[in-house]
DNA sequence: TTAATATCTAAGCAAATGCTTAGTTTTGTT
DNA sequence: AACAAAACTAAGCATTTGCTTAGATATTAA
């Protein structure tokens, strides 16, 4: 109640920005330049706000990083549910990869995923609080290669969990194998990977 | 000849270090670090020598890099010769992946591959060199995952390419998953990715 | 209209970056 | 012993880094 009161007392100038919109583009700036590469001069002209805005709105650098990956997920989440409703197993698994590369290409270029291509960057010792979040992720994933693991009768329950590690390693080889190889290789890994499972 | 003499009639000072033995030094801490978060500074202090002496003997901070890369690829043969002597086929390429994952540890921290590493961080356009350098590397395993893969009966000739690719791909993969799952699960992957080949 | 205050612009800060230079030291040749 | 020249040290360069601050502007409540 108090609190309210304060607020409207203290409301003045508005904002001329959407945090959401603006942060999506930092997303895109980092997904393509990796976190190191991406100064905060890049940040302004990219997002089109101040720096004073920026550190207003996120704290710091980091902060804007750890709300792009945030962004980053609900992205990715349309493909993640698309999986989740899948309810056909390994088939939907195998959609998920193909869906996986059309969702981190631009134009000819394949960026890989933002979270992986992080994991490469960040340093656990001095950013502990970035790799947690990027370990997450991954188990994230994971857990939904399992339960559709599950509605096959194709692999034995007791290997379950090594099938889900074996395909969540394809799919972190193949957010670096789009980068360096072609089109049809990456049809071929991923024909090969479900081959036989 | 006459170069020769002139060498002798300019023999002045001799280096006080050995360009392979910091080179070495200097590659670790690309390995570790990064190329964009390994500084200049940083750089002195590991090779143990000036930023004057860098600069003489590899012109700039990407020349240290890319003899990184070099030093990199002749420390790779030591794995890669055995590979290439083993004649076993499949067998020898998953002994690959473990010596691999041995190679690129340091203590209990897996530092994945520097090449690898680096693909994600050089961005193709402004860094062509180096990514040429890094696609030159993935396809000189890829090779000796093809002959190898000859040597067994197993598979079929039309579908050893693709086979090869496959496994450049779980490689990769690899080389990210260390950092993020444990080595049980490391194990697991490598298990599954040669259970039906 | 006015007072209060959040948000803006733009200049500025110290520190770190990659790289260079001036000047000293060490070495081999004469 | 004296000279020439490569290799050293250490200071310094311009630029960029992440982040802050002073002051102008816009918006709301009264």
């Amino acid at each position: 109640m108090l609190r309210f009161v304060m607020y409207l007392k203290t409301m003045a100038r508005k904002k001329q920005y959407n945090e959401q919109e603006v942060i999506e583009k930092a997303m895109g700036l980092f997904w393509r330049n990796g976190y190191e590469a991406t100064s905060v001069r890049m940040l302004e002209k990219e997002m089109g706000i101040n720096q004073f805005s920026i550190y207003a709105s996120f704290k710091n650098k980091q902060g804007v990083f750890l709300e792009s990956i945030k962004c980053y997920k609900t992205k990715v989440n349309s493909i993640k549910d698309k999986l989740k409703k899948s309810n056909n197993g390994v088939a939907g698994i195998e959609q998920y990869f193909y869906d996986f590369l059309e969702f981190s290409k631009e134009d000819s270029l394949f960026k890989g995923c933002l979270v992986t291509n992080s994991v490469n960057e960040i340093k656990e010792e001095t950013d502990a609080t970035i790799m947690v979040e990027l370990k997450n992720f991954a188990n994230e994933i994971r857990d939904l290669f399992v339960s559709n693991l599950k509605q096959d009768d194709l692999i034995e329950n007791t290997t379950i969990e090594k099938h889900a590690d074996y395909l969540m390693n394809s799919l972190l080889g193949l957010s670096i194998a789009s980068k360096v190889f072609n089109q049809q290789q990456l049809k071929n890994i991923i024909e090969v990977t479900f081959l036989k499972l």
